[in-house]
DNA sequence: TCTGGGGTCCTAGGACCC
DNA sequence: TCTGGGGTCCTAGGACCC
C-alpha cells in the first residue's frame, strides 16, 4: 500500500467511540444489543433526559438531550438505565491506554474521544492499517465501537470521524474540503453552533463554501476574532497541535443539582449547597487540588440562569470553606424567586504542590478566624454600602501576609 | 410533561495602577 | 469648564461541546 503521510504535513487521527455509555452498558450485557437502549440521568424522576442511546433507540428517532418521557413517548419498549460513571470512566481508560501503544502523542477529548498524532509511527504502517488496526483491536477487546477520522489537522479529523458512523474510518485530506465540506451547512461545522450560524446567514453566508471565501472583515462584524479561525477551519486549516497534556491542565471542578422540585424554602437550598460542596471538595482531594475562586449558579424556575463568583484572599480546599463562601454568595445574590438548579464550581485550581509557597505566604497552617473579619465587614458595609466586601477581602489579606 | 451535568473559551466593562 | 493610554485583574454572561 502506498504510503500516505506527506512529507511536510501531520497525521492526525480522531477516535470517536460510538454511543459510548451505551456501547459500554451492552459489553457487560449482550441481550441489550437487540433492544433500543438509553442512558437517561434520573430515569425515575421526571427531570431525567436522554443522555446518550443505542442505534436502535435512534432509529426510534430517540436522541440526546431529549426528555425522558418523550423518548419513551417514540419507543414504548425503551430499556432505560442509570449511567454507570465509574466504569464508563475504567474502560475510557482502557481506551486510552490502548490508543498510547500506537502513539505518544494522544491527547483525551472527552471521556469517549481523542485525538492521536501518528506522524512519527510510519513503522507500525499506514495510517489507514493503523485506524483498522485500532478499531478492531477496540472492538474485540472492549466491546467498544469506534469510528476513526484520518487528516491533516485536528479540525478535519474530527469532521472525518463524524461522516461515518458506527464502526467507520474516514480519510479527509485538504484537498478533499472544496467537495466534501463546501456545499454543507455552515451550523454543520464543529465549533459553529446555531447561535453563530443565525448570525452568519444574517450576513449572507450559509454554507461551509461561503464562509471560506468569505470577507474576513465581514466575518469578524458579527463573530469577532473568532471570525478568522472559522474561515481557517472552513479552508481546512488549523494549525493546534495534539496536546498530550492537556487533561492535566484542567481549570475547574464543578457540581450542579436539578432539585426534585421547584424550591423556595432556604433550608433544602443550604442542604443542596452542602451536598454539592462535599461531592466537589471530594474530587479537589482526588485531583490532589486546591482553590482561591469560588463560583455559584443560581438557576431560576423560568431558566434564567445566574452565576456569581469571587476571588478568594487566601486558598481554601476543606468541604466546610467551600460551603461557607458558596453560602455567602447565594444569601447576597438570591432574589427570593423559586430556584430550580443550583451549583457549585471551584475554579482556577491549583495543584496543592504548587501552592505550598502560597500557602506559607498566607500562615495557612493556623487558619484565621473570620469572624472578626464578618463583624468589620458589616460595619463598613453599614458605612459604606455593599461594594465595600472587596476591600474588606484585601485588608484580611494583607493581615494574612 | 419542556429544557442534565460536566466542562472550556471568549467577550466586555469597570476598577485600578503606572 | 475637561479629562491619555496601556496593561492587568475581576466579574458576569454567552456560546459551544460531549
Amino acid at each position: 500500500m502506498k504510503k500516505m503521510y506527506p512529507k511536510n504535513g501531520r497525521v492526525i487521527l480522531h477516535i470517536d467511540a460510538n454511543a459510548f455509555y451505551a456501547s459500554v452498558e451492552a459489553a457487560y450485557n449482550a441481550e441489550l444489543n437487540h433492544k433500543p437502549v438509553a442512558i437517561a440521568g434520573n430515569p425515575k424522576e421526571r427531570r431525567g433526559i436522554v443522555v446518550t442511546c443505542n442505534y436502535i433507540a435512534r432509529s426510534k428517532g430517540v436522541h440526546a438531550p431529549m426528555p425522558l418521557w418523550e423518548a419513551k413517548q417514540k419507543c414504548p419498549d425503551l430499556v432505560v438505565l442509570k449511567p454507570n460513571f465509574s466504569l464508563y470512566r475504567e474502560i475510557s481508560n482502557k481506551m486510552f491506554d490502548s490508543l498510547k501503544s500506537y502513539s505518544n502523542m494522544l491527547e483525551p477529548a472527552s471521556i469517549d474521544e481523542g485525538y492521536l498524532d501518528i506522524t512519527s509511527s510510519f513503522t507500525l504502517g499506514s495510517p489507514l492499517e493503523i485506524a483498522e488496526q485500532i478499531q478492531q483491536s477496540l472492538l474485540s477487546q472492549l466491546k467498544i465501537p469506534v469510528s476513526i477520522g484520518i487528516a491533516p489537522n485536528k479540525f478535519l479529523a474530527k469532521t472525518a470521524s463524524d461522516m461515518k458512523k458506527p464502526l467507520g474510518i474516514t480519510v479527509l485530506r485538504k484537498r478533499d474540503v472544496q467537495e466534501v465540506l463546501w456545499p454543507l451547512d455552515v451550523g454543520k461545522m464543529h465549533g459553529i453552533g446555531q447561535k453563530t450560524a443565525e448570525k452568519l446567514n444574517q450576513v449572507g453566508i450559509e454554507t461551509i463554501g461561503q464562509l471560506a471565501k468569505a470577507d474576513e472583515h465581514l466575518v469578524k462584524s458579527v463573530l469577532g476574532l473568532k471570525g478568522k479561525v472559522v474561515i481557517e477551519r472552513a479552508n481546512g486549516v488549523d494549525h493546534r497541535v495534539v496536546n498530550p497534556n492537556a487533561t492535566e491542565e484542567f481549570k475547574s471542578i464543578g457540581h450542579s443539582t436539578t432539585l426534585p422540585k421547584n424550591e423556595t424554602e432556604e433550608r433544602v437550598l443550604l442542604q443542596a449547597f452542602e451536598r454539592l460542596s462535599q461531592s466537589v471538595c471530594q474530587r479537589m482531594q482526588q485531583k490532589k487540588v486546591v482553590t482561591q475562586h469560588i463560583q455559584i449558579t443560581i438557576r431560576y424556575s423560568n431558566f434564567q440562569t445566574v452565576t456569581r463568583s469571587e476571588t478568594l484572599p487566601h486558598v481554601i480546599e476543606l468541604k466546610e470553606d467551600l460551603f461557607y463562601h458558596a453560602v455567602r454568595l447565594f444569601r447576597k445574590n438570591w432574589n427570593g424567586d423559586s430556584i430550580r438548579l443550583l451549583g457549585v464550581t471551584a475554579s482556577q485550581v491549583v495543584r496543592k504542590k504548587k501552592a505550598i509557597k502560597q500557602l506559607n505566604l498566607f500562615t495557612y497552617e493556623e487558619e484565621v478566624s473570620e469572624e472578626p473579619l464578618l463583624k468589620v465587614i458589616d460595619q463598613l458595609k453599614q458605612k459604606f454600602g455593599d461594594n465595600i466586601i472587596q476591600k474588606g477581602m484585601e485588608i484580611k489579606s494583607n493581615q494574612d501576609k
